[in-house]
DNA sequence: GAGAATTAGTTGCGGGCGCAAATATCTTCG
DNA sequence: CGAAGATATTTGCGCCCGCAACTAATTCTC
């Protein structure tokens, strides 16, 4: 049975201890904005997508949620009115979301501070090399988990 | 407003992109076993306690669970009988949280099971050099992390 | 030493989200 | 074409877990 080495530890440890304080840390950020990390990433998804829209599948795809899980999640933004849904006229079974101007709007103002968050809690501590390092890693790691 | 190049951007969105996948992953190969991860967290962390067993304060803040979190996780281990828990006799408002030989056992069975998993998921995949970069850049942000 | 503040743990409530089943709408193929 | 299968979405149900409020026990403070 092969152990981890030190180093391995580490990288094990540290991961899992930290990433979940991270993720809380993030969020809590975001808090005075009335968003979520969901909610964020959900309106940063459409803002990049073509027209400002998505299909609820794809969109469920990208935030890594389960069909059930979107359809919760856009309950809210929805009666935030920050989102808004349409059924498709040309495959009637699919519903787009498309971000709202007044979404629109709330993450333009977001968007700065969570940057900064991302900045003063994470990049900022790191070494160039480090930040080369995470995004090799985690780009091989993603590469090697099953097809989802 | 000082945006991320390109290697802090795939830093943070390969990172937030695949932990989940990862910890999703490895929670399913932990499945077979009757656990999660949270269970395994609990039962790891009992096993490396002194006496195994420890105070359920402190189990919750290894564990990053708040005291509610707590106690719900400990009903599901306790009613398994993979955990007791036990009053303190010294100080009358603690509870004990100890890992039973029945716990052990599942643990011991599921650890090499476990370990297998984070190696064949992470840490084959990293050449030393990030892993290394893996464990100082995790280790530096939790030391910037808010005091919890 | 009595009351205030602190600390440990539990409980009620609510939100997020996964799973399985149900529904609606294509798509495929004999 | 029509039935069988695939795809998109929603709903019912249940688990995890955080927050706020509550109880119990201990420690401070005057």
């Amino acid at each position: 049975m092969k152990w981890l080495n030190n180093d391995e530890m580490l990288a094990w440890r540290s991961f899992i201890e930290t990433s979940g304080d991270l993720m809380r840390a993030i969020e809590r950020d975001l808090a005075p904005f009335g968003l979520d990390r969901g909610d964020y990433q959900l309106l940063a998804m459409l803002s990049e997508a073509d027209e400002g829209r998505l299909r609820l599948c794809d969109l469920a795809d990208t935030l890594r949620l389960t069909p059930s899980g979107l359809t919760r999640r856009m309950e809210g933004v929805v009666k935030k009115k920050l989102v808004g849904k349409s059924r498709s006229t040309d495959d009637r079974r699919v519903t787009y979301a498309h971000i709202t101007p007044k979404g629109l709007d709330l993450l333009k103002k977001a968007a700065p501070h969570h940057l900064r968050s991302v900045r003063s809690l994470m990049i900022d501590h790191l070494t160039p090399s480090e930040i080369k390092a995470l995004g090799s890693a985690f780009t091989k790691i993603a590469a090697n988990l099953s097809p989802r």
